[in-house]
DNA sequence: AAATAGTGTAACATATATTTTACACTATTC
DNA sequence: GAATAGTGTAAAATATATGTTACACTATTT
């Protein structure tokens, strides 16, 4: 489950910790949703959006042949 | 939970139990999912898109304002 | 009026996401 | 070299998504 939740992250400056208390996420889910061994749910993946400023397309699109 | 996933399976003339077929789901979820009652996964967004033809954006994303 | 197609939904079982708690590891800083 | 920040991850508990089975309802067709 491939997506650029750190790249986003980072370009926002921030840790893992810091989008963790935005999102209401926790600093763990977060870590495994970044090294994409998570199937995140819709609701964590636009809680994740909204905090970062990008679109579930650019987030968490993955092309058909590479999923 | 809104999305356009009915909107986007009638415009490619299926049925719930066709699109259930093709995408691997249950017809019960799918119905759930469209009836907005579901927080689905990120990997069933994705099945569903690829087989509707339609971004993640384009089904299931939700203004901010409107979440 | 019976038969069928399409859909909504409820109850229960199961799988899995998410949280909680906790620890390890690598820098970096004092 | 202790202290701290940032991150990865493991185990157990909990919440919730998803599947299974089943039934109800409407509309359409025969």
């Amino acid at each position: 489950m491939k997506n650029n939740v750190k790249l986003a992250r980072l370009q926002m400056n921030l840790t893992q910790q810091q989008l963790a208390e935005k999102t209401g996420i926790t600093r763990q889910t977060i870590s495994l949703i970044e090294k994409g061994k998570y199937n995140p749910s819709l609701k964590l993946c636009l809680d994740i959006c909204y905090v970062v400023n990008k679109s579930l397309n650019e987030l968490f699109w993955i092309d058909k042949e590479d999923y």
